[in-house]
DNA sequence: TTGAAAGCGGTACCAA
DNA sequence: TTGGTACCGCTTTCAA
């Protein structure tokens, strides 16, 4: 920049305000500043004026599994409106780990990303403690913590399991079971939905009807197999099964071709997020979408905002409505 | 910082050298100034940091699409290598837009990452020229090109078509057609292989047997349906196809299906990228593991040697091999 | 409309 | 072993 101005005859100060269209500028010194520029190929150090404006132009992401389609898709979000605006995306995984979770949040704020954005495995809210003290503003996504006012972007999981059950009722189904996740705020979500579905419908679900797995599992379709073998087991058996999400539930299909059983025919299957490549599967699984990569924009969008509103807003609360996709695992003709 | 050394009674030189484990700095200060900064939960502002070294202590990657298991995987992989290095990674997708891609890569190199990642869309050289001139490393992984002499991280290709059509060959296949990908590097490697195969063993493929679909489709099991079509009304259709990848080949195997064949009886199939969750299809389809992971550690392996090295090593081609997966869309038993 | 000077939060170099 | 000083590349403030 300097070897710039000394060429031009100009100082650094007037290339400083060309390059951020400051308007005091004559438009002939700025075209001449620019010309140069172009040919030179400039483009000015954002680490030094990240210094100085306490600005990185970069926002960080964590999330638990960077293979997850599901993540990757709200990284697309993301990106996309990021890119708009001239931030960057910094992102990191946690690998499910709640220490490694938290050395990431500081690395982050090390590395002064404007706001952060986290998909968290945390089971305590010390960590956004920490980023509040940093005044950096977060979002989380997907899941989200009881006892923590924050902003938080996702998709309404009562809502989710209500359209998944509901849909099993409307296909006939009379004795509907729900493989459900661990303790983390989805799972607890579509348990909730799925409860409802069958109270608004007057029905009751025999007990065991409610089996748990762990959340966030490499293995979930396996996880989702055995949990089915378990409820095949019971007397009388489901002939409906909301799954806590995808892998969950062609697992519990498997189990059910192994018992000798017709999907949908003899038990209807769905599952939740639509993450698999579900066209191509033994029985294409029906599901509830959560259009992820709408998940990143919004949160993007809010990041965005918090970025530049000066005065601390309070935090908000973005869901999305999720959307039914029925397929043949659940689909009962005539 | 200036605080802690006021605070300390000792120079700002002597809280920084402590950070950096300057080893002639006495254990007492030492122990006085960590134990302070841990109290004050103290980091040290890496931009400042960036703009003095030079060293931003992060790398840039990016891909054509973050949704796709295969760049996730190359990116946790990176990450994990990363990690152990405190260096940050800087994400971007380029949407397969090789313009995108090239105001990407300006941006990257704007923020001064300390190396660069590519699985480049690109058909020019023209953005790694750039790239150079600005002295920052960079490694290209699953594609490369052809007339340029650059760091290379990928999977030997032309291994993976032809141990995938040798193990057509061995399962008895006579008539073995081949889906090709596009004008990109993988897809002639990909087929190199299989023609090496069918050479090796003495086979000819028919005239038509060898058709193309547009890489880095969307829909791309779409495209395979299409080709495989194509094949089938050939007069003798193929009794085994070597897909360029899996969702071609799902796409491949449902075509089969239309056409009233039986896989892998009639037809054995088999893709390439081991990216579907295959246990689950209608017909598990075997294919060929990139391990995409490693590909990713191996990158950022290199990334980092290169930003050590003070003297700019000559560009270097690491080629993993793949490894054959065998599933039932390829097994003939008996 | 332009530019001189100060400084953002650290590090490098050398003298004490 | 410690610290003074200059300076990284840019922005901010204010005077010309």
């Amino acid at each position: 920049m300097k070897d710039l101005a000394r060429e031009l005859g100009v100082s650094v100060v007037t290339i400083s305000k060309v390059l951020r269209n400051h308007r005091d500028i004559s438009t002939a010194t700025r075209e001449r500043v620019l010309k140069r520029m172009k040919e030179l190929n400039y483009r000015p150090n954002l680490t030094a004026r990240a210094l100085i404006t306490g600005r990185t132009q970069s926002i960080g992401l964590i999330v638990p599994d960077l293979v997850h389609t599901f993540f990757g898709q709200v990284a697309k979000g993301i990106n996309r409106v990021l890119r708009q605006h001239r931030y960057s995306l910094v992102i990191s995984s946690s690998e499910e780990d709640a220490d490694l979770e938290r050395q990431e949040i500081d690395e982050m704020l090390a590395r002064r990303v404007d706001a952060l954005i986290i998909a968290s495995t945390q089971w305590s809210v010390e960590s956004f403690r920490r980023i509040e003290e940093h005044e950096t503003p977060y979002i989380l996504v997907d899941r989200k913590f009881v006892g923590l006012s924050a902003n938080f972007v996702g998709v309404d999981d009562e809502v989710a399991g209500f359209l998944a059950t509901g849909h099993l009722i409307e296909q006939g189904c009379k004795r509907i079971a729900h493989i459900r996740g661990g303790e983390i705020s989805t799972a607890a979500g579509r348990h909730e939905g799925y409860r409802r579905a069958l109270v608004v419908h007057g029905m009751v679900a025999p007990s065991g009807y409610v089996v748990s797995v762990k959340s966030g599992d490499d293995a979930a379709d396996v996880s989702g197999y055995e949990a089915m073998k378990e409820l095949l087991r019971l007397n009388p058996p489901p002939d409906g099964v909301f799954c806590y999400n995808d892998p969950t539930g062609t697992g519990a299909i498997r189990a059910a071709f192994e018992a000798g059983l017709r999907v949908p025919r003899d038990v209807a299957i769905i599952g939740c997020g639509n993450v698999r490549f579900s066209e191509d599967l033994r029985v294409p699984l029906s599901s509830v979408d959560q259009d992820c990569t709408t998940i990143g924009a919004h949160a993007a969008g809010r990041a965005l905002e918090l970025i530049e509103s000066k005065t601390p807003s309070r935090p908000e609360t973005i869901l999305l409505k999720p959307r039914l996709v029925v397929r043949q695992s659940s689909r009962r003709t005539g």
